[in-house]
DNA sequence: AATGTCTGTGAGATCGATCTCACATGGTTC
DNA sequence: GAACCATGTGAGATCGATCTCACAGACATT
């Protein structure tokens, strides 16, 4: 047998009022005599009330919830995020729903449709196409607040939380030159994805700053797995001129890389030099560390929430585009690399 | 300004019939003219209508969302878990609330009752404590649909998805014995936490089934954070006798176990033997790779949402407990202790 | 012709909380 | 005493979708 819920009619029922004088009594607006107040309250009590969430949200159009999608919790970057971000709802009274999207753009589309429909708050997304956002758009044009992050999507109009890509891309590659590598691999995941591209744009402009022509062997595209990953990379490492040195987009990738060089009989940094993009706990358990590009990825997700609460709150500023600096924090798995 | 999204009464006065026929076309029940469905259909496309689903939930008394109540998110194992579920809950068409206890039974109480109000469908909680859960019985005598993973609770009546705890405990424990290890640490956190417990009491049964009395200073507790168990593992070590092997009771606190004996100058397995409960991907990074106990990560969230959403379509089983078995994956961390 | 059955449709109630409005009091002020 | 206010309360509308019920017309059966 479910027991339902009490509902503010059984409160004002048991203490002899209407429902309006009972729901002033409990929500302390407009005026309420002491003495009902108290009638009401004990009631209330009596009857274990909670007034229901549901109801509210359909009086007043908007149900505490912010809605949350990203490529996949699994990865501890967005992990992070997502961990952040709760912290931040639940001190505003809302909780968060959570949808993977698996970096298909389906899938964003109908989770972020699914969302709406429920009179969800506003929305915290990692969008996974740079392009084709026309859901995105349509959500800003209805005036629903969104905050973007860790990717930009092109002719949104939103704040965005997001990195200095194509900054971080080039110091590492930049770095790797100086250490005398001219064969640099790529390993990176869709161009879709905005990460990718821009991390892409900071690789090549750091080779053609330095006289070296892009070479398309030297790149490999996967999906950001760590199994797809290795795939690639012993892909890329089979050939008959390989890298000796290798640039990965992303952690996973960055694992997976680790993953296939040990298999292949390659060791760090000494047949070759690897830098990843985006710190992770495993990069300083291995020996040599891995030098990685690291991004501040406890802040990434706090200002998007926060940003997501100012315009809660009803803020009408422009848009905020904010974006981090990186940072190249350099470990054991680069080597100098002697002139071939 | 913002534009609202047509109702269902928009729809039915662009295609000139009354709601309830309009609904009747929509979802297809009850008797529709042909002719009339069609032009109700294209009403609706042509004002992008999308039924309004927390008014949908207000009526039938349920939300399609279920809530999913985790330590932390941050946790590998459980990112790995909600990632599971919420494949399933999107393949039923339902969202995935998340939100993390931190360990603090107020916050789960709070949680829990937070995501009551909404009148979410069921519940899967990893419950902090395994006493203190009258909320969670409470939830159960109102027949809420719940499930617990990876601990139980005491008392509280429902299906569980858990895995043998006391088990992978004293294999492990016992493999250190069996190489010849006396002096074996146990770095576990919080009494109050299920895991914790069962996973305690493999290791007592271990000790006294080989005749070695229980000494508690070879045992640290601290929080399931790689930071405390760092602290908490240099304490351990820094005795006059210290433990010669180290069980570490989650995959957060091995990591701790790891930058504690890397910053102590302490080396895996000459000095120390380690064996860590649960696999993490890091196990096999390091040199040498950690010996642990892993668990059946991949089924546990998918076998808790099915359990969830049978419930969901109104089974009235018993509950179902389901307790998966554990596996000692032997790699390089464990050395043989000569007798001292 | 009377009764029955099948289609198709609309009016109105319902879910629970909230808010507007109207209506009471009792007291104050000119 | 008339006009006014502050205080306190309840009736009823509202949010959007759904469902029950009543009813109307078309056709078939006796």
């Amino acid at each position: 047998m479910v027991r339902k819920p009490a509902t503010l009619k059984d409160v004002a029922a048991l203490a002899n009022v209407s429902r309006a004088t009972a729901a002033r009594a409990l929500n302390s607006y407009g005026y309420v005599g002491g003495e009902t107040a108290l009638k009401v309250q004990a009631a209330a009590e009596q009857l274990g009330y909670r007034s229901n969430r549901l109801a509210q949200a359909l009086r007043n159009g908007q149900l505490p919830i912010v809605g949350c999608i990203l490529g996949d919790i699994q990865n501890p970057f967005f992990a992070r995020i997502a961990h952040d971000i709760e912290v931040i709802a639940r001190e505003r009274g809302h909780n968060l729903v959570i949808g993977s999207s698996e970096e298909v753009l389906q899938l964003e589309i109908s989770l972020l449709g699914s969302l709406q429909s429920l009179s969800i708050r506003g929305f915290i997304v990692a969008p996974t196409s740079a392009d084709d956002n026309g859901h995105l758009q349509q959500l800003v044009s209805n005036n629903v607040p969104l905050v973007l992050i860790d990717r930009v999507a092109e002719g949104v109009d939103c704040d965005s939380v997001v990195v200095d890509n194509e900054g971080g891309a080039r110091k590492a590659v930049e770095y790797l030159i100086t250490m005398g590598h001219r064969r640099i691999g790529l390993l990176q995941d869709d161009m879709r994805i905005f990460t990718s591209r821009e991390r892409r744009s900071g690789y090549r402009a750091a080779l053609s700053a330095n006289g070296i022509s892009l070479d398309d062997r030297m790149i490999a595209v996967s999906q950001s797995t760590v199994e797809h990953a290795v795939d690639a990379t012993i892909r890329l490492f089979s050939q008959k001129a390989p890298p000796t040195a290798l640039f990965t987009v992303d952690s996973l990738m960055t694992q997976g890389a680790l993953l296939a060089f040990r298999s292949m009989g390659i060791s760090i940094p000494h047949d070759v030099s690897l830098i990843g993009f985006d710190d992770f706990n495993l990069a300083t358990f291995t020996d040599p560390q891995i030098t990685v590009v690291s991004q501040p990825v406890s802040e990434i997700g706090r200002v998007a929430a926060r940003l997501l609460f100012e315009r809660l709150s009803g803020q009408d500023a422009p848009p905020q585009k904010i974006r981090f600096e990186t940072k190249l924090v350099v470990r054991g798995s680069v080597s100098r690399h002697s002139a071939g």
